[in-house]
DNA sequence: TATTGTTATACTCTATAACTATA
DNA sequence: TATAGTTATAGAGTATAACAATA
């Protein structure tokens, strides 16, 4: 919060090809929508072809971590509507990759499971998944982005102990 | 990087109501997810009631210090579609709060200004939407904070003396 | 009565391409 | 030919409410 709200105090002479941005550049929401874009980018450009967008796969691999888990638990957890979760278990149901088990003591729940090509999808692209964009030439340093995912951490509350 | 990909390495006893994230606590693309997930939830629950969704006021805002800006420099500044762009701001158009202009060396284009209503808006709300998230209490300190928006803007390319 | 998942609907955001009017 | 903005369309993500089956 370096910059004043006042936009007489903030301006530069301006270029008429820029464009200020003042105080939105201390916006976290701002802040955040333009790194998600550009994480968004990146894993197209370097995944794009795997044919799941980030959040399918970070489904498909809590169902690898967590077998058996139920689906509304599984929605709560990744901050996904329960309607959504419903959509996206069912394609997946369709291709294949998850299986949907109702427990008897409990026949209203849906408990849910990778198949054995679910799992093979999950291992064959794990690691391409997590370290692509750790493998980019970067603006931060490797201490700077350790530093970046602890406190991201800690403001949504996924402390290092937490939330496994 | 603390966690390995093998989910068996990462498992603690797990409790029924748990869900493991594994690696998943270290992807950025999802940590910017939670993170951008609460800072909606933030702004609608202390902003909600202005009428307007934190991109939009952002454009407004960017109004203010660009007077006369063009639309499409706009949009390309902001990351946002042409197309969306041309949607926004003919909602803003239809509220009274943005003009649009035609210059007379370049019939192309349209060049965007404040009504004085959307000068109103912009100073009766602008330092409510840049301070609410701030006067929460937060998980992080203050310096913690301020180190989070230093690696953000470095990570996006946004530095302390560019994008302005 | 409450809960789990489902369905239906709608709205936003995004993506693309075709279109117009200008240059 | 190229550019600025527009329009149309489609898809993903999200939000809500109503619903059936079950608890």
């Amino acid at each position: 919060m370096t910059r004043t709200l006042d936009p007489e105090r903030d301006s530069a002479p301006r270029d008429e090809r820029d464009v200020a941005l003042g105080a939105l550049s201390d916006s976290l929401g701002f802040l955040l929508r333009l790194a998600q874009v550009q994480v968004f980018d990146r894993f197209f450009e370097d995944l794009g072809q795997i044919g799941l967008r980030p959040g399918e796969f970070s489904v498909l691999w809590v169902l690898h971590l967590n077998p058996g888990v139920r689906q509304g638990l599984l929605a709560q957890r990744l901050r996904v509507k329960r309607a959504h979760m419903t959509k996206m278990i069912r394609d997946f149901e369709a291709r294949g990759l998850v299986e949907r088990r109702t427990p008897e003591h409990d026949r209203r729940a849906v408990e849910l499971l990778l198949t054995p090509e679910g799992t093979a999808f999950v291992r064959d692209h794990a690691e391409a998944f997590f370290t692509h964009d750790i493998r980019r030439p970067s603006t931060l340093t490797e201490a700077e982005r350790a530093q970046l995912f602890t406190l991201l951490q800690k403001y949504v509350g996924l402390g290092p102990r937490e939330g496994r």
